[in-house]
DNA sequence: AATAATTAATTAATATTTTTATTAATTATT
DNA sequence: AATAATTAATAAAAATATTAATTAATTATT
């Protein structure tokens, strides 16, 4: 393989690895973080001419011509030629080289796995969807994971070479900040990032299912220029990713989130982290199936009587499909959980005052089914000065939300 | 009072204005970034020496010096001598001059107003405390709001002329950045800020009172190096300031923080803000006295029976003052009030996994008779891998939290 | 079709900043 | 008490970036 390592590759990867580089002072330390503005840049917003960039990052034309230069000798950026018209002579305009660098991103669910390829443009270039694997929380599920991960690095040969990070997004909590995961494979006193790290050979980043998912959102999904976004996912459970600012809010610890636990009901069900009245426990896809079957038990009829002997093997997505296909009960259902919900995004709307609000997760899967119950509620629940400032969208990037996010953190983590 | 206007003045003051200049390209915008980064560490990190603030700059000792030279001869710093020994020559200390400029907080309540007077280096110098006002949605309300202020600040004398500006705070809803308030004084097209910035003829900044407090308590209160933060106003009604990053939260329009009418309760009493079951209606200043003149009614004893003939007299000071001196029904109800504020700050715990709260507000007032049922319910109703990392902690500058509060709102508008 | 107007890119001149060297001030060590 | 070691401040030299001037490329206008 090392016959494909160019002297162009070189070059890139020593000055991606001068841009990691904590030791730099004086005119190398500014020189290098300009690049970085002007390589960030080009990831968030795009192509760009060399009279813009020198206006935006307050430089001399000469020296963001020279930087500019730098790059594209360094291979990471590409000179896309002249712009469309206007007056005067038509400037270049640069930009990031799409196959000059990738990012692999790995979504870990209890009984699968999606694995994504990223390149450098932000173009979903591969996906392997639904690996089998099971999650559990042994050595041997952890070093199955990690064989997964390299089978499918080694099998993209060439660009192999060319992959910068890995990016994984795992349920539970997770401090992204350390590397720690709480809830799956805390073995060691080593981090879990750098276990893995170590096991590929490929620099590795954690984070939450939820905040990956959100994230893949608002860098490339139904987000544009809001900047404080709130993104609920709602699957089995319920949590939520939060953008303040433009930027994934952590909280001290990484912790920030944890919609699904506020205690909202005063009921007695009891939800698996522990505690009583949890908002997971009436408003999630785990309380809609468990729903679902009681009302099943108790006579209801449903298209998915027919279908299953077993009402116990009636699963979450035959549900939202059951919608989808105009069920009565599944829609009755999903509209109640939908109504809870909305009241307590209502809550969040009054303390975050967010300017878009994000449904994702499978349940964002029943469409107008879960996406009106929950804005009604909302408005008949907060502060109407309040919610008019805040939109209500269904997801964009659906079911890929978690591998382009989990790539995203990655590139974001050396670009960003 | 020209007289007093010397020349150092007259450089001061230009310095401070092409601070503020938007239109600066190249050297000079330059220069100024540095300069204000230098102005922003004095001010919220204290005096530095020029090896240091080179350091922290990246900028070479020679061009640091030369920029410190600058602010000197702008009478805006001043060299304090050398520092305390260590191994090799001592550094001079340079740090903010305390009497180059001041600013003016002015904290609105509903039957008085507070006035105070900061210096540049955050000393509140002077405190003018309950100045009679009555607070109505009136013009003249408003008129005799601005000519309190106006008769504060010529009072001052020849400090006047350096009064840099004014931070108002005022309950209700309040869109900093644009300086429009929608619950107070919402008669023109034009902001509030605006209107009052030409009545008076200083720069003013208006924001919200418990964000205001929050802020106090944040640069010179209780908060040291926490960067999340949440604070909760705990007074008539219920609010929260929230610290994200350091920095102040506002949300889209500056409403965020509305932690009093989340919907939180199942109950039918119907708050102030026209919706049901709001946080406010079960706890907060107002609840309490509601419920303690209930009890009272219904032949509970207390101190307050005796000071009182007519039970609709009892201020929630008052009820404070009873808990203070171990009257044991204040003590109970401040505790129930307590236990379900604690409830839902649990929710915030698991949503803003924030490494501090402060209890704050008048109720904070009652101390340890508020602070142990709100710890206890925290423990019992959030996760306990997100709530260890939070301590909980009563305000530090009660009271003078909403005037410090918004005097170092316009210091920060212009320092920061 | 030629010219003016406009903006981009390059080059040369100027200004600015940094780096290096030197001097100053201070503490620890011999 | 003298000297070495260390850090700060200043001065001089070198490097670097900016500004201004020039050339290039393009569109609109005469």
């Amino acid at each position: 393989m090392s016959v494909l390592f160019t002297a162009q590759m070189a070059k890139h990867y020593s000055l991606l690895q001068e841009l990691q580089n904590e030791n730099l002072a004086g005119v190398a330390y500014k020189n290098r973080k300009l690049i970085r503005s002007i390589l960030t840049h080009f990831a968030n917003s795009g192509n760009a001419t060399i009279p813009y960039l020198s206006k935006l990052l307050n430089t001399s034309v000469p020296k963001t011509g020279e930087l500019i230069a730098e790059l594209i000798e360094a291979g990471l950026v590409k000179d896309y030629g002249k712009t469309g018209s206007s007056v005067g002579r038509r400037p270049n305009i640069y930009g990031l080289a799409s196959d000059s660098a990738f990012f692999v991103g790995v979504e870990v669910k209890n009984n699968y796995i999606n694995i994504g390829l990223l390149d450098f443009k932000k173009n979903l270039v591969k996906l392997s969807e639904r690996l089998p694997y099971t999650l559990s929380n042994t050595q041997q599920s952890l070093d199955e994971l990690c064989e997964i991960v390299k089978t499918f690095i080694e099998g993209l040969k060439d660009i192999a070479e060319k992959v910068l990070g890995i990016g994984i997004s795992l349920s539970g909590r997770i401090n992204y900040k350390t590397g720690y995961s709480y809830s799956f494979f805390y073995f060691n006193e080593e981090p879990l990032s750098s276990v893995i790290e170590r096991k590929i050979g490929i620099p590795t980043y954690l984070d939450n299912d939820s905040r990956a998912m959100a994230y893949g959102e608002f860098c490339s999904g139904v987000v544009h220029d809001e900047k404080d976004v709130l993104f609920i996912n709602i699957d089995y459970g319920i949590a939520m990713g939060v953008m303040i600012n433009g930027e994934l809010y952590y909280g001290k610890s990484g912790f920030a989130g944890e919609f699904g636990h506020i205690p909202f009901f005063q009921n007695e069900i009891l939800c698996h982290c522990g505690k009583k009245g949890c908002l997971e426990t009436e408003t999630s896809g785990k309380a809609l199936i468990d729903q679902f079957r009681q009302k099943l038990r108790e006579g209801a009829s449903s298209l998915l009587n027919s279908k299953y002997k077993n009402i116990d093997d009636i699963k979450l997505d035959d549900i939202i499909d059951a919608a989808n296909n105009d069920d009565t009960l599944a829609i009755e259902l999903i509209a109640k959980v939908g109504e809870k919900l909305g009241k307590a995004i209502a809550a969040l709307i009054n303390l975050y005052n967010p300017e878009l609000i994000i449904l994702g997760g499978r349940l964002a899967g029943a469409g107008d089914y879960i996406y009106y119950p929950v804005k009604s509620a909302i408005n008949k629940y907060s502060l109407s000065l309040v919610n008019n400032d805040t939109q209500l969208k269904i997801s964009r990037l659906g079911a890929k939300a978690g591998v382009i996010g989990a790539c995203l953190m990655v590139r974001n983590k050396l670009l960003g």
